[in-house]
DNA sequence: AGAATAGTGTCTTTAAGACAATATGGC
DNA sequence: GCCATATTGTCTTAAAGACACTATTCT
């Protein structure tokens, strides 16, 4: 058996979807969560979540979408017209209960934007409105279907997987020092790390490198850095933490 | 926008399956994956992967499944008779070229078992033979589908999550003694682990607890341990290797 | 000059690993 | 007793962390 079966019954097509927890940090170092609020939709009386909010989400599209990935590069381009630079899946979610209406299965992603994400936010005839919510504010703890969970779900995967790789680059400038870095790591799993520890541990990885030039601060000018072109964000053997 | 989409097409409809690695030691504790061999279906001629081998793998019925777990769990009984103690999800595949057919969606688990689960091997109408297979067999290089990089998939994942979890013990009967889990890391992960640090590391973790019995080897008995009654494997802060 | 921050060096503490010593069974 | 293996203890080495020192820029 496999993942065809010409006796499958017409019945069990299910809907799915595509649903992205997306990151970036404001201004002042705080995680962000990118949210939308779903429409009144009066037409629809069974819509079963008017004017909740939810993550930025939407259905796959045969036609449109070659694989889920493309699926959610597409939603997020349709609702902030750019293209995320990191983009990964994070785990699968179907229950006959997730929607009130029936049997559904979504894909949960998570994305890392840096300050300079080019971002246009659309709203939509079914989404009301689209916003930047911090990791604590209240609306993440009320969500439309099983949002909340997999809100939790995604931020637990980002704390996780930052603890041995290079992830937080992407929250920040291509260009970042090392500073920079250690406060991202710092304010995300909420603990201080030694600088001399930090300094050793990401540069013995060998992930980043010099850029030549420096960046200004309120004191002595740090050292830009970036990360080195390879595909996958590098791996710590050991935990940072 | 959502999980839900009123105005989704009904030609985005997409068939949704599960697909399960599920891992034994064969007596001589070498990895062993179960793998089952597709049948003819000379009434199929569009059939795409007569006789080739795959994971074992279902659909997904609304009807039957509340969830995607339990497609798993059913789909992983109906072939073997048995309830796996671990399983846990992997990651989704969803694209329109893994299946010839058509775009399809698949979640990938990953099962663990010990040596006495009772499972009884069940083909079917549509599976011809059923084989538990080494984890270097040139079956896994060939599968239907994209079944080869599913294993690999969940092979890596479970490397990766045995270097800083219990996970291991999964795959040794209830009570195990630490010299027999250490083996089943060292064979998995192919590297020699120091006795002391091993030993050190595995009881500060407090995972586990002694049975009070103990099982005879060639040399000195060694103290039977079992997992303490935790609902996940308990994670290192640290990797073990 | 003084404040603020970056980056480095040194010493202490802690963890990992090598290795030996002791213990317990089967034969 | 002898062999094989389990388990523990000790010492060495390596990594982590505390802390201080130097360097650079701005005011």
């Amino acid at each position: 058996m496999s993942t065809h079966d010409d006796t499958g019954h017409d019945q069990d097509f299910i809907p799915l979807s595509v649903d992205i927890a997306i990151f970036r940090l404001n201004d002042f170092g705080g995680l962000q969560v990118l949210l939308t609020q779903l429409a009144d939709r009066p037409k629809d009386p069974h819509f079963p979540y008017p004017n909740a909010w939810s993550l930025v989400g939407g259905r796959i599209r045969k036609a449109l979408d070659p694989d889920d990935e493309a699926a959610a590069h597409r939603t997020l381009m349709r609702r902030t017209g750019a293209q995320v630079p990191y983009l990964e899946p994070v785990r699968s979610v179907g229950s006959a209960t997730r929607d009130p209406r029936g049997w559904t299965s979504t894909t949960l992603y998570f994305a890392l934007v840096g300050p300079s994400f080019g971002w246009t936010l659309k709203p939509g005839d079914d989404i009301k409105a689209i916003e930047w919510v911090s990791i604590n504010d209240a609306r993440l703890r009320a969500m439309a279907f099983d949002h909340t969970r997999l809100f939790q779900l995604a931020l637990e995967r980002l704390r996780n997987k930052m603890s041995y790789s290079l992830l937080p680059a992407y929250l920040l400038e291509a260009d970042f020092t090392l500073p920079e870095l250690q406060k991202v790591y710092e304010q995300i799993l909420e603990v201080e790390i030694p600088k001399k520890t930090f300094r050793d541990k990401i540069l013995e990885l060998d992930g980043i490198e010099e850029t030549g030039k420096t960046k200004m601060t309120r004191g002595a000018p740090a050292k830009l850095y970036r990360l080195k072109p390879t595909k996958v964000p590098l791996l710590f053997n050991k935990n940072l933490i």
